[in-house]
RNA sequence: CGCGGAGUGGAGCAGUUGGUAGCUCGUCGGGCUCAUAACCCGAAGGUCGUUGGUUCAAGUCCAGCCUCCGCAA
């Protein structure tokens, strides 16, 4: 069970090992871009290639979900970013239960998106866990886990590569384990925390924030919804940025529009700011933006 | 037909009530300088997305088409 990319990754994945894969359960179709076409998620794209047959419920509380799976008669249930809470009648039903790799060392940052916001939040490591699901938000007994470092420019879209393949070779290795019955599933312990859905409106950039929390949002909320913020009423998406020299000048000051666009943040700190898309227009960079669009020194960004 | 912005010399933009194009940067040449991404002088480079229309005359008005992008999902 799955749904986009990130999942599609492991997929992949097990089609390519010796288990069997008896069907795949995605989110339904949903309307995307422009043209609000309907389409298919890469879970199901990847399934359907593979002759795998595909389920999109729009609830899996339902019995005829339930119904389906007992069908199947699965050993496991391997779940990564479905998207839904499965119900206990689910989750009993697998000899081994349902697995759920998590992108996060759990219980820090249960939640939809882990990823995203261990960036936000500053993390220098995260990685992936596998856990036996219950009832609960990523509460789960862990199996297994696998650490990684972040980068310090390191995106959220890069982290999610990285993670997929990391995700993947973690859940082939619990899966293996367990079959041998050579894991001890173990509880969660230490301080949970949760990472929140990601809204639009979170990404709209804080300059009394200090430079580093500026740049981590722009790196976790990279490549969606992107930080942003707003001149002369146009919202300037940003990209790519970089911590500057100390300043004097309160926040959201412009105080370099030359050769990037430095800004003045909280605490005394500043940002540099290489990259950025301005509303109807391609993505550029900075100088290229004051090319032809000049802003003042001393012009303070910000409500 | 979901809403909206945009396509102008290599890049980012301006272009007034229609009268054959400007700015910032870059490029090339020269100068200044110990030196420079700094400064000064000069030059090259655009049939203004495309097709048709209105007009004495259109980047500038009208219609269609193509492409890009933001919002919304």
């Amino acid at each position: 069970m799955g749904t986009p990319d990130y999942a599609a990754v492991t997929l992949k994945s097990l089609i390519e090992s010796e288990h069997e894969i008896c069907a795949v359960f995605a989110q339904p179709d949903k309307p995307v871009g422009r043209k609000q076409i309907l389409t298919a998620p890469p879970v199901k794209v990847l399934a359907i290639e593979n002759n795998i047959p595909v389920y999109q419920p729009n609830s899996v509380r339902t019995g005829e979900a339930l119904e389906i799976l007992k069908e199947i008669n699965p050993d496991a249930i391997v779940v990564v970013a479905y998207g839904k809470i499965l119900p206990k009648e689910i989750l009993d039903l697998p000899k081994y239960g349902c697995v759920n790799g998590h992108a996060s060392l759990l219980p820090k940052y249960r939640g939809a998106s882990p990823i995203q916001w261990c960036i936000v939040q500053g993390e220098r490591e995260t990685g992936v866990t596998t856990m036996l699901m219950d009832e609960g938000m990523d509460t789960g007994d862990i199996l297994e886990v696998s650490k990684v470092q972040i980068g310090e420019n390191e995106t959220a879209e890069e982290l999610f590569d990285r993670l997929s393949v990391v995700s993947a070779e973690l859940m082939l290795s619990t899966l293996k384990k367990l079959e041998k019955g050579e894991i001890a599933p173990k509880k969660q312990t230490g301080e949970p925390s949760y990472a929140p859905i990601i809204k639009k409106d979170m990404a709209k950039l804080d300059f009394s924030l200090t430079a580093q929390e500026i740049h981590n949002a722009v790196r976790g909320y990279y490549s969606w919804p992107c930080a942003f913020f707003f001149l002369d009423g146009k919202r300037i998406k940003v990209i790519k940025t970089k911590i500057g020299e100390n300043t004097t000048k309160p926040s959201g000051t412009v105080i370099c529009n030359t050769e990037n666009l430095q800004i003045a943040c909280g605490n005394g700190s500043s940002i540099r700011i290489l990259e950025l898309q301005p509303e109807g227009s391609k993505a550029m960079t900075a100088k290229q933006m004051l090319n032809g669009k000049q802003i003042p020194l001393g012009t303070v960004i910000g409500e």
